[in-house]
DNA sequence: TCAAAAGTGTTAAGAATACACCCATGC
DNA sequence: GCATGGGTGTATTCTTAACACTTTTGA
């Protein structure tokens, strides 16, 4: 959606083609040089970042929707992705909406009813990926993008805050059930990477001693007899994932801590 | 919505009133009488059991909705209510609806283009309540119900198996992280009955003597000095829960097992 | 005195935590 | 040889899990 016709047609005509008071607004985290971060557009109309979103073609499954705004975003497939909340409380998600100036901005005239300007709720969903690997693709409302370290986000457009603080919130209360970091890491990594990795997520400084035998222990990673040479300091050992124990705590879950 | 009049002013006005798209369907767990039930309807036309359902009002906010259609249907207020998914996957989900068959069959002229057929997502609520004092409310479309065991749950209409399922498995990981009870069991209540009442949830015998020590040790219950007599049997002691440590946890979580 | 349900304590195993020193590498 | 980062083990504490007998009550 980057030329004035095909924002014409969307405003008018979508919709047709996509299904009115529903949005997704996916928390895309990027994780890349031990830093996590979230990637924010700027809305040009409205002044402010915000998440990405997309709306739900009228025939689409919910999820296929989401990877698919996702993809449209960052080019990225087979992604990490879950839904975490459905938000409908707040004063902005209760109103019925008024980008009408924004629209006006462009030119583009919406008529009084547009779809455009009723309520929407969002469903929240969250992605996590490597964002080094990200081609983030802007259009005509969002020309500029920043992938914005979580302990730096700003105040951000609409409910979005609250979506961040949530997502969060809720991928932090994940890893403690779930591993995560197999679309993180390259194939072979080491076991500073992935103790980085998680410290990184949950905000807090993990032992390394302990951390690492707990992932043994659980039976995630296995240590490989090669080294990798990285400069003037010992050769750290290459870890793989278990794929099968990996998988199986995927589905089933595990409770335990770091 | 008992009339025929209140059911057709609600089939042709409805969409001025509610979101379209968007449906409430909740899942009212009851407890009572050391069981665990659900609240089914049976749909007339559609000669099926199914989950109580509502729409959300447009300038309502999302959780308030869950609420009211909670309220409507059982007289209850002040519920515990948890959302915990938004379905939008299933073959039902995806279709524009049918339930022309359906209101035909009240003879309700509904038109081609009604605003209840088409295609309807559904935010997933789930409500802890003792069902003994619950007092269902029917109306045109649902004229019977049961509380079903959940141990017993048949095929239901639409997705809403995949909904109970889900709302299950939340409910009974949840309690590993945040206290239920204090709905569910009068204001002074016995250890057999809260260890019951935690047996049942999550559908597994816990040992009595680890389970009071930890509920103990947690600081959610304490003993009182008074007893319950309860026939020719020992007289068991009564608790109340700490409603501080109650409802610490409930805020900011706990992480451990039974 | 009997049947039914409640109450209670200890031990062993496992998990989490805390903690500090030596090793390998390239310059 | 030195600076840098990587690697590893043990002791302590806490938590969990497993387990069985005695007490109370009313009939």
């Amino acid at each position: 959606m980057n030329s004035l016709e095909e924002v014409e047609d969307f405003v008018r005509n979508g919709h047709r083609h996509y299904l009115p008071h529903l949005s997704i607004d996916p928390v895309i985290f990027g994780y890349h040089d031990q830093q996590l971060k979230i990637l924010l557009l700027n809305w040009k109309g409205l002044n402010g970042w915000g998440l990405p979103g997309g709306f739900i073609q009228r025939r689409e499954p919910l999820s296929q929707a989401a990877h698919r705004i996702l993809q449209e975003r960052t080019g990225l497939e087979n992604v990490f992705l879950q839904q975490f909340h459905t938000f409908g409380d707040s004063p902005y998600r209760l109103q019925e909406r008024n980008p009408r100036e924004f629209f006006e901005k462009y030119g583009v005239d919406m008529g009084e009813d547009n779809w455009l300007f009723e309520r929407t709720l969002s469903v929240g969903y969250f992605a996590l990926v490597d964002y080094s690997k990200v081609n983030v693709r802007t259009d005509f409302f969002t020309q500029n993008y920043q992938w914005c370290d979580v302990k730096e986000i700003p105040s951000l457009l609409f409910d979005h805050n609250e979506a961040v603080d949530k997502a969060l919130a809720t991928l932090r209360l994940q890893i403690y059930h779930q591993p995560i970091g197999y679309k993180l890491l390259p194939e072979k990594f080491t076991l500073p990477e992935i103790h980085t990795l998680y410290e990184t997520i949950l905000g807090k400084e993990l032992d390394p001693r302990n951390f690492a035998k707990k992932l043994v222990a659980l039976g995630l990673i296995k240590k490989l007899a090669e080294q990798r040479a990285i400069g003037p300091h010992r050769s750290p050992y290459l870890y793989q994932f278990e794929k099968e124990t990996y998988e199986d705590a995927l589905k089933q879950g595990i409770v335990h801590t770091y």
